[in-house]
DNA sequence: TTAATTTTGGAAATGATTTCCATTAAAAGA
DNA sequence: TCTTTTAATGGAAATCATTTCCAAAATTAA
């Protein structure tokens, strides 16, 4: 079965090792955690969720993986407020599924949105090109967030 | 000497006292604190500020004065990934300066821009407002950032 | 296969933030 | 002003997510 570029299962096995990392039976792990879901997970999460199927990986090398993931731009790190780190792929074997975040500041429940997501990340593209302009600074990443209550904590 | 609602030295307290909670020093010194600057303060450094003028407040204090503030919308709360948060006034005496960050993922260096502030708000003010009505979300706040390398770490 | 190098897990350390609780201070009422 | 009620305080101890350490195991290169 023949991988298109992009969209085996293996889609990430390319920027790790061009970055001199080794393909390791926990990173595999991790990422197919994180593929599985569209779930905000933090590391405890993951670890959760392939300690039955891996059970010889533990919370540090998690830890470890995920920052690295980060590092090469494959996964998202979010602060919701909650004391503890998301993180999400920033895109999947079928390509990016772009959002954003509504955050709720009562039950720190998180709802993705993808509505006027073309707009706003037009007018973000054009900031950063003027911005890393004027302030010399290359932009690899924008965050957007909107604060508030949720359905539920509004009835209450 | 009269003081112009929003203006006085003393602009926060009307909102404060509204919640029911009370004026001390321990407040108006934390709330001096982050007016005098545009840093980003941490609790600790919001600690280091005052400390020489106000020795008898505490860090607990400072945690939970802070917590108050964001809780009452005159703070905002920041995480900018070096491990601790992040405070800035929403407004000062003077009225909102409002801008957003570029944070530098090498140094954690953080600017503040206020460049095109005005058609990202805009956008994200009707954003808002469907996303609002959509999921039933009341909307109190956004957060907008742009991660990337700066000047200085892109040198090195 | 061997050598060189990375990755590993688990225990211990770290460090920001919270919790606890007896004491103090602010505000409201007389 | 004095008293009473209630909220706010600080300092020590607890919490808990994340890091650090290090010897052992796994991966790739030679």
């Amino acid at each position: 079965m023949p991988c298109r570029k992009g969209c085996g299962p293996q889609w990430w096995h390319g920027k790790v090792k061009d970055c001199g990392y080794r393909i390791t039976a926990g990173r595999e792990a991790i990422i197919e955690a994180l593929s599985a879901t569209h779930d905000h997970l933090s590391a405890e999460d993951v670890y959760a969720r392939i300690h039955n199927k891996y059970p010889n990986v533990g919370l540090t090398t998690i830890y470890r993986t995920l920052d690295m993931l980060v590092n090469l731009g494959l996964v998202f790190k979010f602060d919701f407020g909650d004391g503890k780190a998301r993180y999400e792929l920033t895109e999947g074997p079928k390509g990016a599924h772009h959002h954003h975040h509504l955050v709720c500041t009562g039950c720190k429940r998180v709802i993705d949105y993808t509505d006027f997501i073309d707009d706003e990340v037009e007018l973000l593209h054009r900031t950063e090109k003027c911005l890393s302009q004027k302030y010399n600074f290359r932009i690899d990443n924008h965050l957007i967030q909107f604060y508030g209550t949720c359905t539920e904590c509004l009835s209450k």
